[in-house]
DNA sequence: GTCTATAAGCGGATAGAC
DNA sequence: GTCTATCCGCTTATAGAC
């Protein structure tokens, strides 16, 4: 059967999403207007709302679903053992997962003032979450005695912090290969929080 | 002599600075209107133009003053003797510098992308210069055999982003004071860079 | 130095045709 | 599912009165 004439596409909701994030990333959601949006992907702006009920709506879906892949790819990690190699695989991981995805983390962090209260509380909640799992790794090295750190909550902000400065300077393709860059912050880490 | 009808105040122009600072910094550059700057200063949008040819110079303002207090702070610092006693006074000096002035830290980090190519060039190079002090320290201390850095550049940028990292989560008041703080950080950063 | 008024255009979002 | 057309409010910036 011949098609509605303007059904170009059955994957334009994808599009819509990756034109968002790109465009978010490089000028910031208050800077990008639904015009430009639709432009990138090709069709007109009021095509748009088949697939988002407003902007905002496409903001947080982008954010949320950054931070589940993050929780969800972090879950199918084997996470048994001491603390030092647990420690090692969390910051290995960490490093790689967010090198794949820069705009997703930039967003993730540039925009949350840009959620309404409702979604910036439940992706604050998902954040904490992940930040909790490193401390507890940290607890537990320190109640192992191989990690010697005062305040853990700090300790785990602080790298964490660290680790993601990574995707303000890494570029594909320069002097550093991503397991190189692991292996330097993996050695700073290490002896960071080392006993 | 009589002052013309409007004329209420000799220090509008600051305080169109300090309120441009609080609003950039709370909702982001590109959602803030001239119109609710204005409005916090309390006078009418049009009169803003008096303190700027446009907001964009605003903005750019903004920033530079803040490297420009950065590197001038940085320089009254005495910056002589050892690597380990030159890195310490760094970092007390950078947590206790950021925490004084979050706002400005935070647009001075997140607005980058909203800065004309020329401003953006501007910004750039007085942060670059800002890391290259402490590259070189972290070079010196290498050389003195007090450190072990596998890529010297790479270290002073995953130090900047660790320190920088507390005006994220530090709140005057909170559980922790300055001073603490800075010994908190200090410790892990020692560390990290320790030979 | 500040005001009011206005220019000229872009913003998000919707309605209804196809 | 996409288009065109449109609503209407808000945007930056300027002009000219006081």
């Amino acid at each position: 059967m011949a098609r509605t004439q303007g059904s170009h596409s059955e994957i334009t909701g994808p599009r819509v999403r990756e034109a968002a994030l790109q465009l978010f990333a490089k000028h910031g959601y208050a800077a990008v207007s639904m015009r430009r949006i639709a432009s990138e992907v090709g069709v007109q702006a009021g095509a748009l709302y088949n697939y988002t009920p407003d902007k905002q709506a496409l903001l947080f879906s982008l954010l949320r679903g950054h931070m589940d892949d993050l929780l969800a790819a972090r879950a199918e990690l084997r996470d048994a053992g001491g603390a030092l190699v647990r420690l090692e695989r969390f910051v290995r991981f960490h490093i790689a997962f967010h090198l794949e995805r820069p705009e997703a983390v930039f967003i993730s962090y540039m925009e949350l003032r840009n959620l309404e209260p409702e979604n910036f509380a439940v992706i604050e909640g998902l954040r904490r979450e992940y930040e909790g799992q490193l401390e507890a790794i940290l607890r537990q090295g320190a109640a192992e005695g191989v990690f010697d750190v005062s305040d853990a909550k700090i300790a785990a902000l602080a790298v964490i912090a660290m680790l993601t400065g990574v995707t303000t300077w890494y570029r594909s393709g320069g002097r550093l290969s991503v397991p190189e860059v692991q292996q330097i912050y993996w050695t700073m880490v290490r002896k960071a929080v080392a006993a």
